[in-house]
Order: C-alpha cells, then sequence, then structure tokens
DNA sequence: TGTTAGCACTCGTATGTGGAGAGTGCTAAA
DNA sequence: TTTAGCACTCTCCACATACGAGTGCTAACA
C-alpha cells in the first residue's frame, strides 16, 4: 500500500514536520499541520501518511496520544535529500564578511572572534580547532637567546624558539640550552636548520631530530649532545590542538534543555577540550559540509546534538575545523549556508593576514 | 540583652550555621546543631541566640518556619574575622605543584592548565586572567621578514614582530611593511629600536612611537613616512586582556544553581569574557587574597557567586590574576587556601620557564 | 481506490486537596 | 539565664481529578 521510496505527499509532510517541530519543540499533530500548510489534504488524510512515516522510522511519537517529532532517520533523509540550501540574506552576509575583516593580526583572536561570530549568527555553539601543525611545513626558523649576555653566555640561559609555518601561523616556546652553547653557537645553528629543514613538514623534521645519524647528516659534523638536545627541544613543542568554544549559554533557550539533567552531561563534554577536539579533527579533511546527527555523536552528552562543521584553509591548505553544535532539532539549511560562508570568509581572512 | 559585638556562643553558633550549610545547602536548624555540635547547650538556647544573629543581620530565615540562613553580612564576618586559614593537605599541596611543574613552555598551556587545576581542586570555577602588558618592560624585539625574497622585497610584505618583555611574555603578530622598506632596512630598524627601546614599558614605548618628533630623536634622522607607520604598527598591539575559565560545569553540582533561571544568568556573564576581566583587574594590585562575596559582585549573574582571587608574579611584577568562583554558600578557608598556594606555585613556573 | 468526517479512546498536564514533618516562637518552670 | 514543652506555621509530597490534545478506527463519499 505505501510505495518504499517517499512519495510527493511523504516528503511534504515529512517536511512540515521538521519545519513545524523546529519552531515549536512540541510534536506536531495533524491538524496543526492542516491548518499551517494548507496543503489540500485533509487532518486524517496527513494521520495516514503520518502513519506511514512512522511505519518507515521517519517520525514517533513521543506517547501514543501525542503528535509526531522527527527520528534522527526522519532528519538524516531531510539533510540529505530535502532540504535546500538556505540562502543567507545579504545582511547576514555583509554581517560576517565585516566581523571577520575586522579580526587583526593575533592568531588566537582570529580563533576567539570567529567562534563567536558563529555562536552569535547561529545561536549555538560555535566552535573553532586550532590547526594540526604536524603537517604543516616550516617556512622559518628563528632562534632568539633570551639570557645570554652578549655572546659569552657563562650560565645555563633559554632560547626563544619561533618557528613560522608555510600557512602563516606562528608558534614560539622556550628552550632551555645547555651552558655550553654560547649565542654564537645558536646563531650557528639557527643558519643551519634554516637551511636544511625550511620545506619539510614538522613531522618530518621531527622524525629527523630523534634519529641522531640523521642530525649528524644535517650539521655534516660530529655533534655535541648539547647541539642534538637543544635541536630535539626545538622542535618537540606538545602540539595538542585547541578547541574554542562560544555560545554554550544559548541552550538555555531551548526547551529540550531546560532540565539540567539534558544539560549537564553537555556542558561537562564541552570542558573537555580535547574530547572535542577527538570528536571532529581524525575525519579526514573531505572538502565541503560535513553534518553529524544526534546519537551519530559518539560522546555521551551529545545524544541530543548535531554537529555541522566544515574545514577552514590558508592558500591550499586545510589548516582546521570550524562548525556549530545545536540541539537535533535545528534549522539544518540554514545552520549550514552560516557555517559554509564562515569558512570561507575565514579562510580568506587568513590568507591575507598570515 | 545582647552585647552588639559578637561573644563567644554567638560566633561559635554562627560558626556552626556557616559550616552545616555550606554541607547541606538547606536551612539550619536549632535541633541540628544541638545534635551535631553539642556545644552544651540546648535546642532552645541556641534558637535564641540565633534570633539574636538574625536581628544583627548574619542570618536569615527562607520563610517563618524554617531553619536560619547566613546572609552576605554573616559570610563578611565569618571571612573577616572568625575563619582561620585552612592548611592544605601536603597530598593536594603535591598534586598542585606536580601538576604547576609539569607545565610545558608554551605560555598560553599555563593560563589553560592552571584554570583546569584550579578547578578540579576546588571543584569550582578557576580562572586565570592572562597578564596587563602596557606595564610590562620590553627586552627584546625581533623582526622577521615574511615574505621579502633575500633582500630585495620587490612586493609589499610582511613582517613577523616578536616582542619579548621582561616578565617573560612574549608576544607576536605580524606586521604589514610598505614595499620600499628592504629587508636590510628593517634589519637596520630593528637594531635601532632595540638598542634605543628595550628596557622601557610598552605604554612609554607607545606613546613614543606615536609621536613623530620622539621617533626623529630616537632614529636620529629624518625618516620616512614608511619608517613611521611600521615602527607605530609594530607596538600597536591590540593588548586586551583575556580570561580563562575552566570547571562551569561544577555548578550543576551545586542545589542552589539547580534552577535554570538560576544557571542561566551566571553562563551568560561567563561567556563575555571581557566582562569578566573588567570584574577583576582593574583593582589595584593588592597582594594578598581578596574575597568577593555574592552581590559585592557588580556584575548580574554574580549575585549568588563569590570570588576569591590573588595574583601571580615573575621576578616581582604582578602579571595577572587568578582565582575560583564558586556560589556563596563556599568553604572559604579551604578555596582561599587554594587559590594562595596556587598563586604561589604559578608564580614560580614562570620566574623558572619564561 | 483514495479521501474525508465523526467518534471513542488514550495519555500527559495542570490543578487541587490532605497529611506528614521540620522548625519556630512563646511560656513557664528550673 | 537556661531548659522543656507545646501550639503554630509553612513547605513538600503524594494522590486524585478534570481537561484537552491527538490519535486510530470505522463508515461514508468521490
Amino acid at each position: 500500500m505505501t510505495t518504499s521510496a517517499l512519495d510527493y505527499r511523504k516528503r511534504e509532510v515529512l517536511e512540515a514536520i521538521i519545519e513545524c517541530y523546529n519552531q515549536t519543540a512540541a510534536p506536531v499533530g495533524s491538524r496543526t499541520i492542516e491548518r499551517l500548510y494548507g496543503m489540500g489534504i485533509s487532518a486524517a488524510t496527513i494521520r495516514n501518511t503520518m502513519a506511514d512515516l512512522e511505519e518507515l522510522g521517519y517520525v514517533t511519537q513521543p506517547h501514543p496520544s501525542a503528535g509526531r517529532v522527527p527520528t534522527e532517520i526522519g532528519y538524516r533523509v531531510y539533510v540529505d535529500t530535502l532540504m535546500e540550501a538556505e540562502e543567507l540574506s545579504n545582511k547576514e552576509k555583509l554581517l560576517i564578511q565585516e566581523r571577520c575583516a575586522s579580526l587583526e593580526g593575533s592568531y588566537e583572536g582570529i580563533i576567539e572572534q570567529t567562534s563567536k561570530i558563529l555562536s552569535e549568527i547561529s545561536h549555538y555553539i560555535g566552535f573553532v580547532l586550532t590547526p594540526e601543525l604536524h603537517d604543516s611545513i616550516l617556512r622559518r626558523l628563528e632562534l632568539i637567546p633570551i639570557d645570554g649576555d652578549k655572546d659569552n653566555s657563562a650560565h645555563r640561559g633559554r632560547v626563544l624558539a619561533v618557528l613560522l609555518m608555510a600557512s602563516g601561523v606562528v608558534k614560539n616556546h622556550i628552550v632551555s640550552v645547555s651552558k655550553d652553547l654560547a649565542d654564537k653557537d645558536i646563531r650557528g645553528i639557527n643558519r643551519i636548520l634554516n637551511e636544511k629543514l625550511v620545506g619539510l613538514s614538522l613531522r618530518r623534521i621531527q622524525q629527523i631530530s630523534h634519529d641522531t645519524a640523521d642530525l649528524r647528516a644535517i650539521f655534516d659534523t660530529d655533534l655535541s649532545d648539547s647541539i642534538v638536545a637543544f635541536t630535539r627541544d626545538t622542535f618537540s613543542l606538545n602540539q595538542e590542538i585547541h578547541v574554542h568554544l562560544d555560545g554554550a549559554s544559548n541552550f538555555f533557550s531551548q526547551p529540550e534543555f531546560l532540565e539540567v539533567d539534558k544539560m549537564e552531561p553537555l556542558f561537562r563534554l564541552l570542558e573537555q577540550k580535547d574530547r572535542i577536539a577527538g570528536l571532529l579533527s581524525p575525519q579526514q579533511p573531505t572538502s565541503g559540509i560535513q553534518v553529524v546527527i544526534g546519537s551519530e555523536n559518539k560522546y555521551e552528552g551529545m545524544e541530543m546534538c548535531s554537529v555541522v562543521y566544515s574545514c577552514y584553509t590558508s592558500h591550499g591548505d586545510v589548516l582546521g575545523t570550524i562548525g556549530v553544535i545545536g540541539p537535533t532539532r535545528m534549522p539544518y539549511s540554514r545552520v549550514v549556508s552560516i557555517v559554509d560562508f564562515t569558512a570561507q570568509a575565514m579562510s580568506q581572512v587568513f590568507e591575507h593576514t598570515l
């Protein structure tokens, strides 16, 4: 009696249920649809269609005498096949572009502000992951002695290592240096490392610096332990991916999260930044927007959420991920457009300022 | 009938009410105190004393037939005069020190980890404010051309400016540079600026670089517009204070915040990092611990919270603020000890690694 | 065969009531 | 001045009831 593929009427009704549920967060009844989306059929017919949709697993009833609520499968079908991309208004586009364009030099600032932009425009949680540096190419290394007194450093000192990557990302950290390395030794090491290592990925450089034989080849000479240790330390930045989140408090406006026991697991998870990073970064950097719905998210606390994300780039390289976390009941077409547009705007910022 | 100063019994009872309320978050009755803190007097006597404390404004009743709850004034008296500092256990001290000691080079990482340590040990919100740099002394400036091709930069390029401050804090940002400045000009500017500006505060340097006459005196020559603009840009880092928070979800375990309308204003406020910074940084850097109780906090959302904070230093200079935000009902003596000890441990980390 | 109207049924939500318990203030006795 | 006893108050919880929204089913209709 029901064709297995979705016929026109089923699609219409499913879409109506999803749209209506998005606005009210309450189960949608047949009468409601008849009133709001007068599609030329009566409530009774809609009821029949809804029963069909339920059989297919696209909608469900919270209790036997309630209206219908979309299931995750229903949302998946909607996102994959029914939804048409919502064009952002020019006003919104301008808003995003202006705020992105006003972001200034500091790399941290860009990350922080972009997550704020995303959250404010989507009214959900905006997030930005910092770049994974291991695959980045070294463009320039600068070693700046800090403690050394004018070339005769008699005491154990420290060196500020500044790593400039091809993508424009700058990373600096402080390296302790054995006292038998004078400032001019450091300068020599700096010159050699720049000559030999620029153009290689950080991952490759770390491999090389962990192998004493490789290092010897680079320096083309016997090496003191101090130089070996120093070189290793220079490139051993503990590269964790950082996550910037903004707008978590927007969830207080979401009716389905009003109860504390719904909110708590989510907020606990969001504080474990490393888990969020793990949730999102290992995906191969497929271009384009990804949508993860409800319990497709493997972490506890995210069962009632969906994630829409994309990646941002600079000079063609994938740098990191940006996206939005919202409730499963989410205007996907709009959020997809927001994330997509913001990712592009942010990529432009990186290309221009870094 | 009641002496205006707090006599011994009133102090005992007030302390008992506060301690008991800290644990249960429920109004404390006279019988409860008699049972738990057998202080040799009957419930009826305690009732009389409680009535006196209520008259003084130190405790109150949520409703006429309930037990007593400490008021903010009561907490203030407790913190200022009754409370004795709680010594942390050696285990806790070790825990803090170990985790602080394991913090590595990256300045951002230290900030982030310290707020996490504070929140985990206190079970409340830990926060760390980044240094206000304007009063920091410049130790070293390094200008690193990025785009220039081997001394003949024919196109408009960019320079990475690395500012190393006396406190050990490193700040870098990217400066656009007019195409008529060659790499060797940049090196010259770098040398001169280091000669003339090292040892001055960032605030002073910014004053100088905004005054063309001052700049001319520094460079001891006529200046092209390019050099003037470049010098200004080099030192014009938009220095906002950053706030790192951790442990907000601990508030889900606090009974008085279980209702959403209690939680929401707080979380909304916490996301406005700039307001938090304003709340805490303008205080003159008085040494020692500060405790701000309940509505003494001027921002909406903090009425039910208290803040315990102190500052961290490096080489004698005040760098920033660290502290804990918890509910007004808070074991102040313990939290004060935690913040105090962590501030010291963090200061040591800064002195050693930066 | 597909669609519509009518109707009985179900179940969640809101509302109201009563009793138990905790804690007080007051009074009178020690 | 302290204590015991007692009446009073107020909150909280459990239970029952009424209401309403929405369904599935059946029968009539195009």
